[in-house]
DNA sequence: GCGGTCGTGTGACAGTGTGTAACAGCCTTC
DNA sequence: GAAGGCTGTTACACACTGTCACACGACCGC
């Protein structure tokens, strides 16, 4: 249930907060440990569920996946994204949310066993793959931060900058985006309803904050003003 | 920044969720780390702040450390809070969040150095700590959900009773707690206002839920209520 | 005693976001 | 081409929470 590009979520700290430490995929690399079957998976079906025994380590190639929870009642928080090049699996034996694709899926599949050897064998991996998942951590804690104390515009800005900072660091233009993920996948992770993004992105759109010609594309117009919101700068205070 | 405690945090998944893996903590004392020297820090100190390199790892021996960020603006979220037999301090070398006391408070502290060393010593060692930051990602996610998606009541009594079943598995009455923080304090890990918090106190007495003598002890009179709110199991739906 | 601060509790009111609903656009299917 | 399902958008009344204001008690120094 790590995910590196969660890392990526940071607006409001994002100066403070370490790199990404993507030492480890290299070291996967390297240990041969991406020559594990590659999986084609469709979209909306599940990997893993919470309290699963882990299984798998899966590296994303294309398309992308869903980290979630589901309340008794029903309702559900989606905890993360994992787009292609992220990690996601590492941590603690028992799977702590679901996880499930939002788009036709390819993911390398690195058994667990395989994992834990290439660990035994070297620790600096393992330690590695420790820093990884104390990045989700400080991900997740962004991420309380920006459901507790940010308003839906604030929520949504703050989405879309980090999309545009994991384009930028994919070497890929700032100034646009593609969302692989619903509507409701985006309101259950910013923990707003799907009419409220909706109403969200209308008002950017008013606001020549950003240009929408389809539903997922996004071009940025003024991404100064996009950034100062998702850091939490504008509006109140 | 990682907090073992935190894992108790769960009650809308608790009986999915693994024990907290305390293994960690008799295997500190038997590598002699507990030996370090222990501070006494007034209420309101600050141990570190966020983007800090890590010098320490403590453990809370009495008192009670609360876990934050601060937006650019001053708006605060509480993140976590340490109570006595807590680690803090676990994790990446740059410290996610900042850290004070919230008590007067006395701690452990365990130079990283030497930590390092131990985990460099002993693999096994290393392999616990990284569990216990598993476990504090597994506690972030589930703060998530709880302010994400419960209500002012639900959010309330999730934190109740998360002090309540910390009682319980310290061999203490899960019947009654101590609250170490202030109203504030409550409110900003609830991602709510301190005016909510002290009338959704003021509901709950109302409705026979919970009684109070003083502002800072509070005797269950219902818990089941009180943990079917606590899962999201009630109100809506 | 007095006045100050701090933490807490309570009330009136406003505002943001929600829930429900209807509707539009796109796709597949027949 | 028509029917139906899915996704996304928009409108409006309502509820919950936040904001602002003030009262109360405890504590402290004067």
């Amino acid at each position: 249930m790590i995910n590196i590009a969660a890392h990526s979520f940071h607006d409001a700290t994002a100066i403070k907060l370490p790199q990404p430490a993507m030492a480890i995929a290299p070291m996967m690399a390297a240990k041969g440990l991406h020559s594990s079957a590659i999986r084609k998976v469709a979209c909306n079906e599940t990997l893993w569920c919470e309290g699963d025994e882990r299984s798998h380590i899966f590296v994303v190639r294309t398309g992308a996946v869903c980290l979630s929870r589901t309340l008794p009642n029903g309702r559900r928080i989606v905890l993360d994204f994992a787009y292609p090049g992220d990690i996601i699996g590492l941590g603690a034996d028992t799977q702590p949310c679901d996880a499930h694709t939002v788009q036709l899926t390819r993911l390398e599949a690195i058994p667990v066993a395989a994992f834990k050897r290439a660990v035994a064998e070297d620790p600096e991996f393992g330690r590695q793959a420790s820093i990884q998942v104390a990045n989700a951590l400080s991900a997740a804690y962004q991420h309380v931060v920006v459901i507790s104390k940010l308003s839906a515009n604030e929520r949504l800005a703050s989405f879309l900058m980090a999309l545009s900072r994991r384009n930028e660091a994919h070497g890929l233009s700032p100034m646009s985006i593609l969302l692989p993920m619903k509507r409701l996948d985006i309101a259950d992770f910013l923990g707003l309803t799907i009419e409220t993004v909706s109403r969200t992105f209308t008002r950017f759109r008013e606001a020549g904050l950003i240009a929408m010609d389809q539903h997922n594309v996004v071009v940025f117009r003024d991404l100064a003003k996009l950034r100062a919101l998702a850091a939490g700068e504008g509006e109140h205070d």
